[in-house]
DNA sequence: CTGAAAGCGCTAACAA
DNA sequence: TTGTTAGCGCTTTCAG
């Protein structure tokens, strides 16, 4: 047993010097063998694994990068919504897949739809010289990563377009996941189907009102201006305006909720009103435990591993020299029945 | 608009010194300015911060730490279950909220109760030289991490006790917590009542199964062997595992299940069988959505944001130069009666 | 208040 | 196959 208390003075770390003297070679042999380089003899090898063993020598990636050529921190930044929030953290665990097999470590930071924070989180990876960038942003403009961008530095930025500023993006099929929801709810025989979004300030739920919109058009429906609900941030909110349409004199039949927790607070108000087997409800992004509510729930799923690793695999194909231009990276939705969506109108 | 195409060779990063020659000044004097150290003239900061504003320097800390007298990198390592996973998120975030405060980064990495990407990921940290460990370890023993507490790294187990070695660890109350569950089962009239736990071999396992039996010793009941069923890895043999008790002869009247994904196993088969109004359920650890199933679920909730916090503030109560002797701090659970707890037998 | 020189731990370039 | 020297970008030390 080893404990805190038992340690006198805290030791210094051993260092290449440390290990090169410990094992009577040269610091650049004990380097060589580190970092697996050829033209070491077994014998040497052998001496200096034996020595590096014996002082439990860690080498030191900081100072090592410091020289070398392709000042590569083998390190990448990611910054999300939130690291809690389950999409987030599915994109996070794909970027880490995909950069573990690099020996890549990644920086995560969570920015909570706080342009401070964004810019704060930015810079702390710069300054810790990140190889590459993986940005869900929320500030008005991006063009402060201009010169990043020029110095060649990889930057992805998911789930949002950048502003003010060109490079890769990896972003769900908004527009047509929504309309592809729309339409299944048209299909089921409804008309006055409501939209519920959240801030019109987002580019995704921007595009989600008009994968909306773009459905019921091309179906011939009048978009009745009273069904459509923006700037819900909450589920809260969006149980108000629940319970607002369910009041109206000729209420909708159906619901697309664009987002996550307005899903959630929709089937909250349903079920209050008891309106939950009467109301279609069709929401874009998946709910946790969706197939266990009653009824279960369908949905328009985006798929953020894919979102993950695609832009991981991205900022490596850069790093490894690909230098085509800026490109857009789709990915699709997947319709998911469950009940929820099938509902028929009255 | 800036883009990549744009953009030629990639320019070389600034350096303090290509500040200072703009600034007509030393490279000290301009990390004197950088680091806001006192004892430079209002005129020169101006000065300074203008040639850094103009060439968009950003300090490369990774060269700072290595000549610094404490050697820190402002950087934490945190090992979870998987980053994807709610538990380990909220208590990911919750590190990130301590850390950003002190400018601390933090690198996340998940494990996969795989001990060989356990010891990968530890080494990839300390080859960062992290400042500090938060660990969710599954390692048989974690003595490698000797040197590291030897040499005064700061180490904090989180939801496991380490073996092999003495340090601080921040547990939720899972023997009180167990106990509690099954005790709220017991008041409700059950004497049948089954357990359902995970792998035998991890820490919180065994202590939670200590609380159930210890809980039904308190009351006088004899724990019947064959309501014990262990070493459940995923909802699909939790489902199983229900289904085999409810073909008993005597089938218990509730059940007790031990994790977050052996709850919702449970859940989904007690609905299959029609049992999920009849056979009482608390889990331990809360399930998304708990309060939108029917029945509505009773846990004993853990509390994930608490425990990263605490494990955090350890850390950097030990940066700061707190020496006592390793400790563990215990987080109490919470009792959610929600429905399915609350079921009585027939 | 300011700057020159040394050195942190390592790798690049070259020499042996 | 191995070692030596310089230098990465910064901070420390110490002298102006």
């Amino acid at each position: 047993m080893t404990s805190l208390s038992e340690s006198g003075m805290p030791r210094k770390r051993p260092t290449m010097k440390n290990v090169a003297d410990l094992a009577g070679v040269g610091v650049k042999t004990v380097s060589r063998v580190i970092n697996q380089e050829r033209y070491v003899s077994a014998d040497t090898i052998a001496r200096v694994m034996r020595a590096a063993e014996q002082l439990q020598y860690q080498p030191d990636v900081q100072a090592g990068n410091l020289r070398r050529a392709d000042r590569r921190t083998d390190t990448l930044g990611l910054l999300v919504g939130s690291v809690a929030n389950p999409f987030s953290a599915a994109v996070h665990r794909a970027v880490e897949d995909a950069a573990i097999q690099r020996h890549v470590a990644v920086f995560a930071s969570s920015l909570d739809d706080d342009p401070e924070r964004e810019r704060a989180s930015v810079e702390a990876f710069l300054r810790r010289r990140v190889d590459g960038l993986i940005l869900t942003t929320i500030q008005r403009s991006q063009a402060y990563l201009g010169p990043q961008l020029e110095q060649g530095m990889p930057v992805v930025f998911v789930d949002r377009k950048p502003n003010g500023l060109i490079a890769d993006t990896v972003l769900t099929d908004n527009l047509e996941g929504a309309a592809r929801g729309t339409r299944h709810l048209l299909a089921a025989g409804h008309r006055r189907i409501a939209f519920l979004g959240d801030s019109e300030e987002i580019y995704t739920a921007k595009e989600r009102k008009r994968g909306y919109l773009d459905a019921l058009r091309l179906e011939g429906v009048a978009p009745d201006p009273r069904l459509v609900i923006e700037n819900l941030g909450e589920e809260a909110q969006a149980e108000l305006a629940v319970n607002e349409l369910l009041a109206l004199d000729d209420p909708p039949t159906a619901i697309f909720s664009a987002q996550n927790l307005i899903t959630i607070g929709a089937i909250i108000a349903l079920r209050a009103q008891g309106a939950s087997e009467r109301v279609a409800l069709v929401g874009f992004d998946d709910v946790p435990m969706a197939s266990l509510l009653s009824p279960a729930v369908t949905v328009v799923a985006q798929d953020p591993s894919a979102i993950g690793a695609i832009a991981a695999r991205r900022i490596f194909e850069r790093l490894d020299g690909e230098s085509e231009p800026a490109r857009d990276f789709i990915v699709p939705t997947r319709l998911i029945k469950r009940g929820s969506g099938e509902i028929r109108p009255a």
